[in-house]
DNA sequence: AGTTTATATAAATCATCATTTATATGACAA
DNA sequence: TTGTCATATAAATGATGATTTATATAAACT
């Protein structure tokens, strides 16, 4: 495996936010912070899955956290992730309306 | 390929563009459109992979392409989506800064 | 037509990573 | 201190998807 020419940061947080779940929480959390068991009544998965993949976000940086209590609150780390997580919301609905016009019709 | 063609929201988007090769390619693709042939060139890696990936970019609607003799040029399918590719990069960037100082030094 | 160049496709293998299941920790209250 | 609630972790399984290898098409030459 050789050395990438490329931009690594982005990729590794592409990694890390391309997955359902792990995008579904940011989505909720682009609204204002939540505990734990607020993020798993709203996405509706099994809380150990939601614990996991809370971890993996923020040992990427992505989100923070803060005990409260026996709660633990989640938020994303910064604006402009936050924003970023909307940006890419945009664009995929952009990419959906060209598509249906013309190229990619299947 | 399953990553699905149609119906594209921020996930699917993202299931398309976080891997390595495909970002790669849409880094380059960013600063103007390039034959396969360029990009096999820059990114130096076999020729059948980078189409395998350009063809599930297009099938994403993320790039087209267009032949010019035996030529095919391709290019980012709009300014949104090239912009796109950059703010993912400084995101990235600044997650990097974050975890420099704070949180997830490894 | 046959040859070279540029790109695409398909099948098989291999690697990664999400999920499940079970259990552990840590905080508060009685 | 014991019980319960909230969250975390770990091992095993399972699914997805990237890469390799080989071959196919298509265009522009001779």
């Amino acid at each position: 495996m050789s050395i990438p020419t490329y931009n690594m940061d982005g990729l590794r947080l592409l990694r890390c936010i391309c997955d359902e779940m792990r995008f579904g929480i940011l989505e909720q959390l682009s609204q204002g912070e939540m505990t734990v068991g607020q993020i798993v009544q709203k996405i509706k998965r099994d809380q150990p899955l939601v614990s996991h993949h809370l971890k993996t976000l923020k040992e990427c940086g992505i989100v923070s956290s803060e005990s409260r209590g026996r709660h633990v609150v989640y938020r994303i780390s910064s604006e402009r992730l936050s924003a970023l997580i909307v940006q890419i919301q945009e664009a995929g609905d952009e990419i959906n309306d060209i598509c249906d016009s013309t190229c990619c019709a299947k």
